[in-house]
DNA sequence: CGGACATACTATCTTGCTTAGTAGATCTAA
DNA sequence: TTAGATCTACTAAGCAAGATAGTATGTCCG
């Protein structure tokens, strides 16, 4: 299901980035910073994203609010899931992405990993 | 530019699967073996693939052998970089992912890791 | 209550993959 | 060398998902 159309990414980049959640007249008023898009259109992807599972609603006046269900990082861990889904060895795919990493990368990578394996049962 | 049609990730699959190279007839066998498909529809597919870049090929008498330019993992480890892309803050997002893997994984993760930082200068 | 604003529903367009046919090139066997 | 089988190149229709937006209807606030 995942991987999203570019204006379903533009709107989610924007709905992280924004603490707090947002109308789709203030989605709106973002977007067509870039270019210009009817309000119709934005209701409709917002829409559709709520339909998805990505974000959540509710009514504050007349308007919906919408936030995202998961944290940008979330939501990318859970579509690099997907990808080494279709992998036969997860372990072997991660070794050459670690292998593409600049050292500083994989050493921050390593410090952060080895102290959650640590404290883990 | 990634994540293949379901007909083009069968083809792939095959591709690293098989060692070697493989004909468009070769790969019709295959395919056919699961669902009925058109001779010419499996090389409309290749075709686009060698187009893509995913797979290379030479004559080999009056057919193309093709075969894949990156090797299974090399390939997932591209998607994943391109997953990446999109994110804020890669280590973090990576670190969602090892929240996800089970522990042994993470292990092996882990040691694969801290040889490659070790030996890196 | 009425106007402004929001949403729901619907519809068209575009894009990318799937599917496959036809015409023409090429190889091989007789 | 030629005929038949095989292969490719080109072309095109079908389909699914996202992009885009209009219309009709509902709702809140002054």
């Amino acid at each position: 299901m995942r991987q999203l159309g570019q204006l379903e990414a533009a709107v989610m980049q924007h709905l992280w980035s924004v603490r707090g959640p947002l109308s789709v007249r203030e989605m709106h008023e973002l977007l067509t910073e870039q270019r210009p898009l009817a309000y119709t259109t934005v209701m409709t992807v917002m829409d559709n994203l709520h339909s998805k599972g990505l974000v959540s609603r509710h009514k504050q006046g007349k308007a919906y609010l919408y936030t995202p269900v998961s944290s940008r990082d979330e939501h990318t861990a859970e579509v690099l899931q997907e990808v080494l889904a279709d992998s036969q060895d997860r372990t072997a795919a991660l070794m050459h992405l670690v292998g593409k990493m600049d050292p500083g990368e994989a050493a921050e990578l390593l410090s952060a990993l080895s102290e959650r394996v640590d404290e883990s049962p």
